[in-house]
DNA sequence: TTTCTAGTTTAGAATTATTATAAACTATAG
DNA sequence: CTATAGTTTATAATAATTCTAAACTAGAAA
């Protein structure tokens, strides 16, 4: 896969959900999406990993603008693990995760690997959204 | 059972905690533990029951201040739903919840009302601190 | 190509939840 | 009763996030 090609692949994506491809999403598309593993992170981390190298800045507030669009259209996932604190993944499908405490990092669980062989049903008038498992961690 | 019953009760918890029983604190008592049932609550919502009658006024910070204190102690269990407010929940009991989106509310499910059959081994060096489900749920 | 405009970025202010500070108050040991 | 460590409280500080409004820009239309 050559750069320009996720470029490309990025502006079609970006236009595909109405979101213009400016270069500072196209950034962050390349920061987050181009690369092998899932990537978790907080907006936090983002800011800091976006901003290091002493290219373009990208302002705080558009990270934050770009994480919620983002999301909202489908190319993030929000993971609630820690209180006081958003954090977010690149995989999207339902997956669950390990969540260490100490360093406070998410792993990956795939689905496969937590079977729920009972499961209650929801209040009448609910449904079930999300039932991803979040299993704490520490030394 | 009778009140000052409870009263005596809860001066014994605290003083086995090595928490004085102050005013406060008793009456915060009074308010989360002597009821039939499971009471889930934020600091927010607590403060404002705690103060709605005209009765002697707890300060915000002593809300805080005790709610960290009782979690402390064991008396009440942090409950990790929603990202940015931190949930509390009078069962301490190892248990599942589901937390519902719209209402933002909390409802116990039995421990044994969730089966997990198949789970993880946690990275080396690592253990499980808690394996509680919260299942989010919507209209 | 230039023009227009809605969408976007940005710095900074505002908001929300929580924690820290420090002075006044109080439970209780002696 | 007195001393003192623990507690309460108003208020300030901090942290994460959202809001605001002005400057900027992508891209449609002229
Ligand atoms: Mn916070
Ligand atoms: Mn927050
Ligand atoms: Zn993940
Ligand atoms: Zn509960």
């Amino acid at each position: 896969m050559i750069i320009s090609n996720n470029l490309k692949m990025y502006v079609q994506k970006l236009r595909s959900s109405n979101l213009r491809p400016t270069k500072q999403r196209l950034k962050i598309c390349q920061f987050l999406f181009n690369r092998e593993k899932t990537f978790h992170f907080t907006v936090e981390t983002l800011n800091k990993k976006i901003n290091k190298n002493k290219g373009m800045k990208v302002s705080l507030a558009t990270i934050y603008n770009t994480v919620e669009a983002f999301t909202s259209a489908g190319y993030l996932k929000e993971i609630l693990t820690s209180k006081n604190k958003s954090y977010y993944d690149t995989n999207t499908k339902s997956h669950h995760h390990f969540y260490d405490e100490g360093s406070k990092e998410l792993t990956d669980i795939h689905y496969s690997q937590i079977k729920l062989s009972k499961v209650p049903t929801p209040p009448k008038g609910k449904k079930i959204k999300n039932l991803e498992v979040v299993i704490r961690i520490q030394k």
